[in-house]
DNA sequence: TAGCTCTCGGGTGAAAACACCCTTTTTATG
DNA sequence: CATAAAAAGGGTGTTTTCACCCGAGAGCTA
C-alpha cells in the first residue's frame, strides 16, 4: 500500500445520507472524500481529470439512476470502481448492478465498520462481494429470472395500476390482442397464475417502485 | 435560550445513517447527541433518567418500530420531542407518526441544513411542521383514510396473492357472498376500481409486505 | 429458398371479477 | 326492550380476464 490517502465520491440523492456517509468515510483512516453528487448526471457534468479511486452509487435517482451511471463508467474510466450502496436487496437489483459493472453491492443499513471493511478489500482485491451478493448471484444462477425485454417491463409497469388490458393496449398503442400475447407469455415465462402474479412480480423485482 | 446543549437521541435500524446523522448532529452548535439505537425496544430497555431534549426517530425498524415507540414516549415521557425521519412520504405513514405523538416529520432526504433548522425551530416552539406535513394534514382532512379492521386488513392481505375470490373466501371460512361483500365496500371506502388498486393499497400501506 | 422464430393480431368460450339489487342475522346502544 | 347499524349472505347480469385455437408478416439463416 502506498501512503496516498484513497479518493472516494459517493452519489447518492438523499443528502442527508450522503452527507452522513460523507462525514463517516472521512474519519476511516487513509481515506479521503473527494466530492459528492446527488445524481449521475451531476456527477458527469462535473468530471475532472482528477478521478476518485472509488464511488459509492445509490441505485434510484432522478435525471441518471445507478445503473445507467455505472454503465457510463464502465465504458468511459473503467479504472473506477463502483460500490453499489442501496436499500433494495431484491435480486434484480443486485443482478443488474452487478452487469452494470459495479465491483460490489452494500445495502444502506450497514454498519459503519463493515462499510470500512469493504471499503479495504475493494482496494486490495478489487472487489468485495458480500454474502449477500454471492447467494443472490449463485440462486440467480440456479432459478435465473428470464430476460425481459423493455416492451416486457413497460408493461409489467402498466399492469400495476388499475388500466384494465384494453385501456394498457390503447397506452401502448397496440392491439388488445398483442396485450393478450404479452401476458400469456409472461404468465409462462414467470411460472403465474393471474395479473395479481403479474404486480407482485413487478414490485418485488423493482420494475414498478411503490 | 439557555447555554446547555441540546440532548438529541437518534432511532434507526440502519446504522450507517444513523451514524451518519450522529456525526453531522455533532458539528451543529449548540446540539449534542446523547445517545444512539437500532430500534425502539432497544431505547426503551437502555432508559436511564437522562432523557434527551428530542429524539430522531424512524418508523420502518424490527422488533418495536416508529409509531409504537412514539406512543410510548407520549404515555410515559411526553417531554420528550420526537421528530419523525423518515423515507416514506405517504400520507398513511406521516398521519400515524403526527397521531402517535411526533411533532414534526421530515424526510431522509432532508439536507443537512434544513435539518438543523427543524431542530431548532423544534426547540423554539415545541414543533416544526414542514409544508409537507400541513399539506398532508390538510388533505386527509378532506380525504381522510378509512379506518379497517383486522378482517379487512387480513383480506387485503389475502388480495395480495394469486387465489380468487372463492380461494379467498374458503381460506377465510366464509361465503363468497361475504367476500364479496368485502371487496365492494374496500372499493367504495379506498376510492378504487378493482382488485389490483387494493393489492398496491395494501403494499403500499405496509398491509403485506413484500 | 425453404424453414425457423419472433412479434403482432384475431376468434371463441369459460372462468373470474365486478355492479347492483336484495334479505337475514348479529351486535351495539339509547 | 326496541331499534338502528353493521356484518353476512343471496340472485342476476355485465365486463374483464384468461386459455387455447389460429394466421400474417418480418427477419434471420442453413
Amino acid at each position: 500500500m502506498n501512503n496516498q490517502p484513497i479518493q472516494v465520491s459517493i452519489i447518492d440523492d438523499h443528502s442527508l445520507f450522503r452527507k452522513g456517509v460523507v462525514a463517516l468515510i472521512r474519519e476511516i483512516p487513509g481515506f479521503n472524500v473527494l466530492s459528492d453528487f446527488s445524481n449521475g448526471q451531476e456527477f458527469i457534468d462535473q468530471l475532472t481529470e482528477n478521478l476518485p479511486d472509488i464511488i459509492l452509487m445509490d441505485i434510484d435517482m432522478p435525471v441518471k439512476n445507478g445503473f445507467q451511471t455505472t454503465q457510463w463508467l464502465k465504458e468511459n474510466h473503467p479504472e473506477v470502481k463502483v460500490l453499489a450502496l442501496s436499500m433494495y436487496h431484491d435480486e434484480l437489483s443486485i443482478i443488474k448492478m452487478l452487469k452494470s459493472g459495479a465491483k460490489g453491492y452494500l445495502l444502506k443499513d450497514v454498519d459503519p465498520e463493515n462499510l470500512r471493511i469493504s471499503l479495504e478489500e475493494l482496494m486490495e482485491h478489487g472487489y468485495t462481494y458480500s454474502e449477500l451478493v454471492t447467494k443472490t448471484v449463485v440462486h440467480n444462477l440456479q432459478f435465473s429470472n428470464p430476460e425481459l425485454n423493455e416492451t416486457e417491463e413497460a408493461f409489467i409497469r402498466l399492469c400495476c395500476s388499475e388500466m384494465t388490458y384494453k385501456e394498457i393496449a390503447d397506452k401502448m398503442n397496440i392491439s388488445p390482442r398483442t396485450v393478450d400475447g404479452y401476458r400469456e407469455s409472461l404468465f409462462e415465462k414467470l411460472s403465474i397464475k393471474n395479473r395479481i402474479g403479474l404486480v407482485i412480480y413487478g414490485i418485488k423485482n423493482g420494475i414498478h417502485r411503490i
